[in-house]
DNA sequence: TTGACAGGTAAGCTATAGCTTACGTATTAT
DNA sequence: ATAATACGTAAGCTATAGCTTACCTGTCAA
């Protein structure tokens, strides 16, 4: 369309988006433990290391990821704060499964 | 391929996959007011009833609604227990904003 | 019984996610 | 200088998500 989108990030996909294919969980678990190389990323996987490096793009258009130069390594980092809208959504609907955890006490209370 | 592939339903895709699509989160925070029928869902969308029809399609095959025939309603109600495997993950990543925030907290505490 | 309502599903289309291979570009090692 | 390493990105392909319209079935109302 224009030069903007061409360039641009695109901000429109979000988080739920981003954490939706196994892969890209997957590299959020590996770089929760620390920051890492893409290499280092690659590694567990089947998948091609181009494949990988398309997942990080867009775990890093979503900013849940940020790098910096290190050498001729680009370092990875998490960014975790970015599920936080994901973790606030599905904090609303612990409520129901919880419910349910508090009656289970009742009940074994009452029965004991 | 088969006759099960085209019946059966495909639990291959998983709940990150169905509440990628804000439509689907939407319809879920419909349902944790009460169960409703699809009229009743489909109202606020823009897209097509049969749209609709599909995402909860989607969330039926995922486990997070069920249906039940009411006259000649159909009637979703949410299953939120099938969001505890996505909580659970999210959940892990907490604590790098809480870390955050005990910070604060911390140097308020010194602070004051 | 005939028509209106509620909704699922098939068919068909478009856009794009996700992968591959091939190539370009920094950076370091020799 | 040259080769090797560590990437990113472009090009191109395939599969499918997501939508539409059209049609079908099941239920209630007249």
């Amino acid at each position: 369309m224009n030069q903007i989108t061409k360039t641009s990030r695109q901000a429109d996909i979000d988080a739920f988006t981003a954490i939706a294919h196994p892969a890209r969980r997957q590299i959020l678990d590996l770089l929760a433990v620390g920051e890492s190389s893409v290499q280092n990323l690659a590694e567990p996987f089947e998948m091609s290391r181009p494949a990988v490096s398309q997942h990080l793009r867009v775990l890093l258009d979503v900013g849940l990821v940020e790098v910096r130069r290190s050498g001729r390594e680009q370092r990875y980092r998490l960014r975790a704060e970015r599920l936080e809208a994901v973790y606030d959504w599905v904090a609303h609907y612990t409520r129901f499964w919880e419910e349910k955890l508090d009656n289970l006490g009742k009940y074994l209370e009452e029965n004991e």
